[in-house]
DNA sequence: TTTTAACGCTAACTATAGTATGTAGAACAA
DNA sequence: TTGTTCTACATACTATAGTTAGCGTTAAAA
């Protein structure tokens, strides 16, 4: 369940980021975060918290709540 | 912008809790957070993890990407 | 009144998120 | 080959989220 979320989650984000042809170092710098915390999120390793939730749909160009869509369309 | 979210997301909890009438501490039990810690999230004084923020909308029995659209409808 | 419910706010401890460094390996290009 | 890019993974430090206890206030109910 908690678990669940934060893999949900890490789809989403990696989903995203290679629909646009973003590497994980790019979609970092994007983010101002670190390289490997991008990967630590989409491998569903870390419970992220709001401010960097909103720092990654920025760099993604997207609304959050697109991040927690069921459907992915 | 990283107080906005913050604040939005507070707004956003209040906004569903009071619209169903239920007290901080009756939505605290029901996620298996504390009290004051409903709060503090309201007042946007927490940067919640993703994991908390679930444990939030199942409460509220409202889908998470429901706590994030800008439309408040 | 006083009792109760709800909320704000402070403070503090513990757990863990945020962040960075370094190593390794796969894939592909020069 | 050698070099580059991308990613996984393993630590590890420090910043802060998670959590609880306690006190004060307001408002309504008894």
């Amino acid at each position: 369940m908690s678990d669940d979320i934060k893999a949900f989650f890490g789809k989403k984000v990696r989903e995203q980021r290679l629909s646009q042809g973003l590497s994980q170092e790019r979609l970092a710098e994007r983010a101002g975060l670190h390289r490997t915390y991008i990967g630590m999120i989409e491998r569903a390793e870390r419970n992220i918290t709001l401010t960097n939730i909103e720092k990654i749909a920025l760099a993604l160009r997207i609304d959050i709540d697109e991040l927690f869509r069921k459907d992915s369309a």
